[in-house]
DNA sequence: GAAAAGATGACAATCATATGACAGGCGTGC
DNA sequence: GCACGCCTGTCATATGATTGTCATCTTTTC
């Protein structure tokens, strides 16, 4: 799973490092401005999946940057979260209509800013709308994440079902282990080339006889999935 | 049985202080949003049974509006009326075309949208709202608020009722924490995913060794209720 | 028949989920 | 106002499934 990235606009350098240190932990890559102009620049040029914005610096304030930032198509759909001091209650109301899409008060918890800010990117990528793929007989079905051999539901593990949805959609071509472990397991993961051999086994296991045909080798190369031959 | 919620989406302030009295009085509750925006978030947090949307407002229009609420699966269920001026037959068509539920023309009468508002909301209440629902000899009644099983009544408490429901409601499908955290809690509440679990656990334990093999776990993504397997 | 490539079974480390316990919050009844 | 019990959310720990790797066996190719 890919990691967000947020970009904090604060013009204190302790707050902004609280801020860094909790969303890291969190698994979040980080950006960070310390003044508007500067924010602006870098909503731009690094397309952050969500800005961080305190409501009070010096020059440009936060909720003018909003404004901007809900103006212009280019980071319109960007989701912003305000931080603000206690008690400005009618700062919120000034807020929402900016176009913010959650406000936090100051002091928070890095627990709390972690879980709205969670909240808000939810809401914002609404999932893909994925259809079930049927062949032969084997159904796999994304929404209810099960598979099916002549509806039967059939047992099998999380790397096998992935590899599975990857074969059923991509027919009639031969990887390579090499392809399969990007496909499948993620740009950037080490393992052993031969594990692939062993997930087809265990892919193969799960199908059973009525279906294992579907998976074929092929030698020198890699692995098909076919319903010919 | 609890007041339905109307969320009412227009950019006058009169027309939805107009609007909202006469829904008061008919005993809704009542939200309001004076922009597309913002109106697009109180769906997602506060899940209105239905939306009264204005067709003319500056910013996204409400057929826009409309439209991208039909989109996302969140809140593709509400029904939504549009409001719209006299005269503007074409609109109509438009206006089902993008999902609206019904359409109401400007100037209208309190009884007349309180009419119209009824009339849609029980076209559109789905069974398990207000109608039982029974799968296997487990029955949730939403009248009586409770659950049976094979006719005995089951110790459950409130967050299990809801996911239940939920769950007899979306059927087969697997969901993940985070999305039953928004269907569930709601949209707005900020608990740590693993709280799930714990009342996955409470909600099996409820259910007792009749039911429980009715709520599967989806190792990897989340859970799912299903008769199957 | 030997070499090369793939299949298979076993295994230990790791990871996700299940479970039990606990403390704070909330409402109820006294 | 106060004690009580129920409901919730969180944590630490237990349990069990999944994963990657290796050694070994089988099949294919020449």
């Amino acid at each position: 799973m890919s990691s967000k990235t947020v970009l904090i606009v604060d013009d204190e350098d302790a707050i902004r490092e609280m801020i860094a240190v909790a969303l890291e932990m969190a698994d979040y890559r980080v950006i960070e401005a310390e003044d508007a102009q500067t924010a602006h620049a870098m909503a731009l040029d690094h397309k952050p999946d969500l800005i961080l914005l305190d409501w009070m610096m010096p020059g440009t304030s936060g909720i003018e940057l909003a404004r901007r930032l809900k103006r212009e198509e280019a980071t319109a759909e960007m989701p912003i979260i305000l931080l603000t001091a206690k008690g400005e209650e009618d700062n919120k109301v000034q807020g929402l209509e900016a176009g913010a899409d959650d406000y936090i008060t100051k002091p928070f918890s890095p627990r709390e800013l972690v879980a709205r800010l969670k909240a808000v990117l939810r809401r914002a990528t609404p999932p893909g709308i994925e259809e079930a793929v049927e062949v032969d007989g084997l159904r796999l079905d994304p929404t209810s994440h099960r598979v099916t051999s002549n509806g039967g539901a059939l047992e099998i593990g999380p790397t096998e079902y992935r590899l599975l949805q990857f074969f059923m959609t991509h027919q009639e071509r031969a990887y390579t282990r090499s392809q399969l472990l990007d496909q499948v397991w993620g740009g950037n993961v080490y393992v052993e080339e031969r594990t692939v051999d062993v997930h087809i086994r265990r892919l193969r296991k799960s199908l059973g006889e009525a279906h294992q045909h579907l998976i074929q080798t092929v030698r020198g190369t890699g692995y098909r999935f076919s319903t010919r031959e």
